[in-house]
DNA sequence: TATAATGCTCTCTGTAACGC
DNA sequence: GCGTTACAGAGAGCATTATA
């Protein structure tokens, strides 16, 4: 479509904008339940964002992106005749959205007053929704110019590493100065056969680890730095696209942030909140809504396929048929709420539940995870079907797992201490390749999942450190490790960022092994 | 004038597997 | 080692209207 025509089409939906002002005597819900038209989506689906665009999953991908614009109207009506017969059941070849478009565009044009009156009305409400999700949201125009400049950053970032989502991670290091330190009389060691002394160097970091700095030259190759003796070490067996999570979390929590980037500037609320209380602006952006994806993303098609909303299926995925017993309904979402009859929990039946696991000592963990003040607060949360933990509790024989499933409920830990809500979401996939259990990423991702988390963003915290301690009770050691991985809470003061990398590289279990770059990266790799 | 959604097509880039 | 080919993944473009 040309620029003349769309700039008629402008000046003719103001017109339209004004026809279909609010109405003062009926609300825009009214106007919308009292409508004829047929809608192939559920008015709530409809007015929400969907997670299944382009720019959701990117976000994904990448943990970067603002939020998307409010639908308009004809975005609204579009949608929902994509959802309709006419579209839905189309062959590929009658699909090609251009020709739909102007399909779509000719139906929305020949519509009755009513239908579009019905969709501006739809409009205001998607818009208030909008900003009920995103809160403070304002959209930030990002023209053409600008653009281009992200992707140039966009590319330099790429190429520099996924780690370094701005310059000031590093602003000591500068890229220039690296890239000239090789051919110094400095640089130690460049070739990977060099296995002694990188041994040797290894071992000198672990006996004068502040006397170490990791800096990048402009390919995004690390270098290890010696502060005192100003020599600079290659350093080619670590993997530090490894220690993104780490890095990204020990970068904020001590250094500020400063976002230069405007699409950073609309980060939704929601997240907001919880980046703020986290101090981890950059997790902010991480879509919380979907885990499926996120694993479709990260390439672990296992992952994806363990339904969040199914118990059952993930019962049958780890091969414990026994799993079915636990109620779905109670961990996720609206259907939860909706069935008021799941009430009361009895309390004792956690006590009987520690008992049948021999482990008694989790009673009083359990009652405390299922009886914090939003337990009074939110009635409604409380509906958790209480037999179906004795039921459990009886088949499952395996304590863990009932243990983790409550902890996504929430104990007082969770209350008292929101500032322990950091639980990086982008290292699912190091998660799950560390622990070889499907089952407990999944369950993990549990604890995220839902319109609940939007519409009450405390639920979202799970005390990590409430993890360590249960497993430490538990007697498994297995599940500290892997969070502590993921996270560093206990990082040392007087290190700084470097050092603080480098201490978890040399000193905690390596993560797994990951591809270097994903095909169709745009840069080379140093060589 | 970018962008909200959509699904297809095309282009670009990197990698692997070949043959020479 | 070099060139070619095939493949995969990512991203842009298209087409629409309304909006900031």
């Amino acid at each position: 479509m040309g620029k003349f025509n769309q700039r008629n089409k402008s000046s003719a939906h103001k017109r339209n904008n004004k026809k279909f002002a609010p109405d003062p005597c009926k609300s825009d819900e009214d106007i919308v339940k009292d409508s004829i038209h047929l809608f192939y989506l559920d008015i709530d689906e409809l007015l929400t964002n969907p997670n299944t665009t382009r720019r959701y999953k990117k976000m994904l991908r990448t943990g970067i992106g603002n939020p998307p614009r409010p639908q308009n109207a004809f975005m609204l009506y579009r949608r929902n005749q994509m959802a309709g017969p006419l579209f839905i059941n189309r062959a590929p070849e009658d699909k090609k959205a251009k020709f739909i478009s102007g399909e779509i565009a000719g139906f929305w044009n020949n519509e009755t007053k009513e239908v579009m009156k019905t969709f501006y009305a739809l409009q205001r409400m998607a818009k208030k929704k909008h900003g009920q999700i995103y809160e403070n949201y304002k959209f930030i125009r990002n023209f053409k110019n600008q653009l281009k400049i992200r992707k140039t950053e966009t590319y330099e970032e790429s190429s520099v590493s996924s780690r370094s989502s701005s310059t000031e991670t590093f602003p000591e290091s500068s890229p220039n100065e690296v890239i000239a330190s090789p051919n110094s009389t400095n640089y130690v060691s460049q070739s990977s056969t060099e296995s002694f002394e990188f041994d040797s160097i290894i071992s000198s970091i672990c006996d004068n680890i502040q006397d170490y700095d990791i800096i990048y030259d402009s390919f995004g190759q690390p270098y290890l730095f010696n502060t005192k003796t100003d020599q600079i070490c290659f350093l080619p067996n670590i993997n530090f696209d490894n220690y993104q999570t780490n890095e990204m979390m020990l970068n904020t929590s001590q250094q500020p942030c400063i976002i230069q980037q405007p699409e950073l500037a609309n980060i939704p609320q929601s997240y907001n909140e919880l980046a703020n209380t986290i101090q981890q602006p950059e997790l902010a952006n991480i879509p919380q809504q979907s885990y499926n994806e996120l694993a479709n993303t990260i390439q672990q098609p296992e992952l994806a396929n363990i339904p969040q909303q199914s118990y059952n299926e993930l019962a049958n995925t780890i091969q414990q048929p026994e799993l079915p017993t636990i109620p779905q309904q109670s961990y996720n979402g609206p259907e939860f709420i909706q069935q008021p009859e799941l009430v009361n929990i009895p309390q004792q039946s956690y006590n009987e539940l520690a008992n049948i696991i021999q482990q008694p000592e989790l009673a009083t963990i359990f009652q405390q995870s299922y009886n914090g003040p939003e337990f009074i607060q939110q009635p409604k949360l409380a509906n958790i079907p209480q037999q179906s933990y004795n039921e459990l509790a009886n088949t499952i024989q395996q304590p863990e797992l009932p243990t983790i499933f409550q902890q996504s409920y929430n104990g007082p830990e969770f209350i008292q201490q929101p500032k322990l809500a950091n639980i990086p979401q982008q290292s699912y996939n190091e998660l799950a390749n560390t622990i070889q259990q499907p089952e407990l990423p999944t369950i993990f991702q549990q604890s995220y999942n839902g319109p609940e988390f939007i519409q009450q963003p405390k639920l979202a915290n799970i005390p990590q450190q409430s993890y360590n301690e249960l497993a430490n009770t538990i007697q498994q050691p297995e599940l500290p490790t892997i969070f502590q991985q993921e996270r560093i809470y206990d990082y040392r003061p007087d290190f700084n960022l470097s050092q603080q990398i480098l201490y978890n590289m040399l000193f905690e279990q390596s993560p797994p092994k990951q591809d270097g770059y994903s095909p169709g990266c745009s840069y080379k790799k140093s060589t």
